[in-house]
DNA sequence: ATAACTCATAAAATCCATTTTTTATGAGAT
DNA sequence: ATCTCATAAAAAATGGATTTTATGAGTTAT
């Protein structure tokens, strides 16, 4: 199915902060680089915007979603309550298959390097790729198919965040031993502490991300657009 | 936007249950009656696979998202937790216009006849409604519109559950008392109190309609069809 | 001179009619 | 009963028509 393909690569485009937030996403354009018809484009958007990765104005065609002050604050509220549920419950539920796993996923992590070797000033898009599936991993044995959709729902939302606001310079040290510490407790099996660490974790990451988006300079985003009116709010 | 138009009246008749779970979607047909050629009609379609209200499978095309047994146990635990969660913080917020409106909406629903007069084996759809319209507003003070957001969609799969499975004879004056309780609390600011009643609530309409799931006589609930490999999983 | 307004033009979004592919169906043969 | 294959039905994709919005030059008013 064409249209799945194309929902994919843009995606992976705007996750990889090639289509920036707040960008404009011109129909025809997508069209003619993907080498489809309109209708199968328009397709593939109407589907991201269900992810909420993408949002819709009527008339006005499709954007990238925009990022805001409010909302960073907000989805990272939610981000410590679905995810500190999510893992405390993968905690008690997981196996060993299951620890393995996660164990794999986190030597991953720590084995890539968190800068891009070839552009030193920002992060590599290897590392964020590998810190989302040690994410993904972790929450992954909760039982619930629904929380893990929404848990993966909020994780990318923040990926557009942390690709556009996380500084190369905020002591990745000491955040790497972050992960070493919630490894430590979920092979462990100490539930409580790897959601106390998981929530700190989170908290940082938020507040390191706040300020840039704050002064917003060089903040790579597209210039804001009037408020319009979108569908289904 | 016609595809906006044909996406509501859609999604108003899957919630109330003209269409029914599991049921394809042809989009031809559907295309006929809503006099709309085939793309805006798919285009609707896409986005209430969003809303997680339709299943799409490649060359298969859309179905009404069917019910099963583990998802209703699921769906139930997730909201016993986030609405939970949700109306604990609306109770923290919310204020004294809050409070009104949630006494107004409690009004409607108590005084809209639970069973349709006309069609006394099904629940009046009115009252479901009004039911719904409760729920949001209880949670509308959370603070996080991406709660707000989750919340109400697990409260619209709710609704496909209860719409088909929720028998008429379930002890109605007991539970409109929970109603009772539960607004008690939230005039009194008692919140753990509130978030009680609530669990207990969800846990018994949980409760009342496993049985009629398990036995599935009589169900008002499309052919299963074979399992097909849908997109997104 | 600057600001506000009109209106023609271009660009883009939305929608439709049609073609191409794929899947489902059922008669006839093995 | 199972398999093959022709046919019909439906999904998916295309190309193009229609409608709406954005843009900017020219005009008028302050």
């Amino acid at each position: 199915m064409l249209s799945t393909a194309v929902f994919d690569v843009i995606r992976e485009r705007i996750l990889n902060g090639e289509l920036l937030p707040g960008q404009k996403l011109k129909i025809s354009q997508l069209a003619e680089t993907h080498k489809v018809s309109l209708n199968v484009v328009r397709e593939a958007l109407n589907r991201l915007t269900g992810e909420q990765l993408v949002d819709l104005a009527p008339q006005q065609g499709f954007t990238v979603r925009a990022l805001s002050e409010d909302d960073l604050i907000d989805l990272f509220a939610q981000r410590i309550i679905f995810e500190g549920i999510a893992l405390r419950q993968s905690i008690i539920n997981g196996d060993l298959e299951w620890q393995s796993r996660v164990l794999a996923a986190h030597h991953r992590l720590s084995r890539t390097p968190a800068v891009d070797p070839e552009n030193p000033d920002r992060l590599n898009p290897e590392w964020l790729s590998r810190h989302e599936e040690f994410n993904v991993v972790m929450m992954a044995c909760c039982g619930s198919p629904r929380l893990i959709q929404m848990v993966r729902q909020l994780a990318e939302a923040a990926a557009l965040y942390q690709r556009a606001l996380l500084p190369t310079s905020a002591d990745r040290a000491e955040r790497n031993s972050e992960h070493d510490d919630l490894l430590e407790a979920i092979l462990e099996g100490e539930a409580d502490k790897a959601v106390v660490i998981l929530t700190r974790h989170l908290e940082q990451t938020r507040d390191v991300m706040l300020p840039v988006l704050r002064q917003g300079g060089g903040v790579p985003q597209a210039n804001k657009r009037a408020a319009v009116q979108l569908v289904g709010k």
